[in-house]
DNA sequence: GCTTTTCCTACTTAACAGATAGGCTATATT
DNA sequence: AATATAGCCTATCTGTTAAGTAGGAAAAGC
């Protein structure tokens, strides 16, 4: 019931996408630094971030990346979805629900089916710039 | 972000025990075989359970287990708990949470929170009871 | 004393997390 | 045109965990 390095990293890398954006594309590496993570590892996740559209990427010197969109546009569900795959807490309550025989007169899909929505009721209404705001006023 | 079989089997063993309790020990052998578990991985799990003294465990010819208490008196937190660890998101969001040097200005924190208390508040709201009755409404 | 059932421990297999490594490609600057 | 800088891509490695399998020891009813 964990969420790995590669969706937490993934919004922490956007989140300094986010606080850092003058206009100008960020260094990976940058990041990489203030954010205390391996740059080679970051390199790996934001490539995801690129290939889905989340981030623009500038090539050569003085290159680097930035959001595409504003912060407002994306929720926290988008990021660690996108990254961690389902954040469903069981393969049964997922979109491409393979059927399960036993699905009918299952309870504890029920059950699960309450944990997801609620999951997902916090991470789809969060968005970065929340996040954004939060970090501001921590007094960062 | 799964909940493993353990916890999954754990709340199908609970329950099973749950709906077919007529004061008599039932074999860890019936529940494998009317849940489709493997009857010597359940051993494991019943384990842990019995361990925890959510059972009661009699060995011998007509042994099995009981449960120790009435069903209103588990929360599926409980038992989910007991057999997956911890359901926070994140290790920093858990109760014996080492402190991570991040955490002052840290505002994913606050996120794992909040989806650590949804999930707490569908867990430690729906008991083994629920589960019993949810399942009688589904005509079984 | 036999059978039934729980109890306990060790082992196996496959998959995944979490990186590390190294070279290739594009491009801004000189 | 050359060079340095950054992203891009793929392979590899290591340790841990999930999910079971296996086999026997111990208790207790008949």
């Amino acid at each position: 019931m964990k969420i790995s390095t590669r969706g937490r990293y993934a919004l922490r890398l956007m989140l300094d996408l986010a606080m850092n954006d003058e206009g100008t594309p960020i260094r990976i590496k940058d990041v990489a630094e203030r954010q205390g993570i391996s740059d080679k590892y970051l390199e790996q996740i934001i490539s995801i971030l690129n290939k889905a559209g989340y981030v623009k990427s500038v090539r050569g010197p003085q290159g680097g990346y930035l959001l595409r969109k504003k912060p407002e546009d994306y929720t926290a569900g988008m990021i660690l979805r996108l990254t961690e795959g389902s954040l469903a807490p069981v393969a049964c309550v997922e979109e491409d629900a393979a059927d399960c025989e036993r699905q009918k007169g299952c309870v504890t899909y029920l059950l699960w089916k309450k944990i997801n929505e609620a999951v997902s009721g916090v991470v789809d209404t969060v968005t970065l710039k929340d996040l954004v705001d939060w970090q501001k006023d921590l007094g960062n």
